[in-house]
DNA sequence: GATTTATATTCTTATATAAGAATATAAGAA
DNA sequence: TTCTTATATTCTTATATAAGAATATAAATC
């Protein structure tokens, strides 16, 4: 078999960039289309081929306003890339506590190095 | 162009769901490649594989002990996806408050609905 | 040295999909 | 209706890569 789909899951939906420059930009406001290939730099069926991921996996929602689509963010589906994320962080910081304390020793020690 | 390389991305390394198994498991202590193996269910192989993606990411070290191999998580690593991630955290707390004030609006108003 | 144990690599295949080009759809506006 | 504006879709192509099978490497033990 091959490479697991996007469409799929929210994990590889965000693990495109340019995907995630999207969310960034619908963080602010709610934004049409055009306003979202101006601000990336994508061409346009890429931009709405990008949205349509992001729409299947629930992470952004749109609505109609004449000619336009305003896309808007749906933040909700990302708190299980948080939540997955969330416990390790403990991991990084108790490190960060352990080159602190050790760099303490060190210094208690002389700086041996 | 085709889709962008798992192997040069965090975001996609952990895209892979059995990766993120693989990490969860790094998590609890260091392991060897067959106890990686039994704890997922996945071939040896496999595991031979995802663990190279994990490795060229950075998101494990390995050393040598005999003929294992003993990977260790290096959780520094997830750092970036819980930085881009966090910020969101906001809003859909905020989604929350919002729908907890809706819901008291409502029963303040004899609950219209 | 031969065998066993542990892990990595190579090769193949099927498939997903990102990007580009061209076109289709759809809603205003003239 | 015709034209313009905004967006979506379709088709093609190149490529990444996950999984499986087979094999290679390497260390330990006999």
């Amino acid at each position: 078999m091959a490479r697991s789909a996007t469409t799929s899951d929210v994990f590889n939906a965000v693990g495109e960039v340019q995907r995630r420059e999207i969310l960034e930009r619908l963080a602010e406001k709610e934004r049409s289309v055009n306003e979202l290939v101006e601000l990336t730099g994508a061409r346009q069926p890429q931009v709405s081929k990008h949205l349509k991921v992001l729409r299947e996996v629930g992470l952004v929602t749109v609505r109609a306003a004449a000619q336009q689509r305003l896309y808007k963010l749906n933040p909700q589906n990302l708190k299980p890339i948080h939540d997955w994320v969330k416990p390790f962080e403990r991991m990084w910081e108790d490190r960060l506590d352990e080159y602190l304390s050790a760099l303490q020793q060190g210094e208690a020690d002389g700086d041996k190095s």
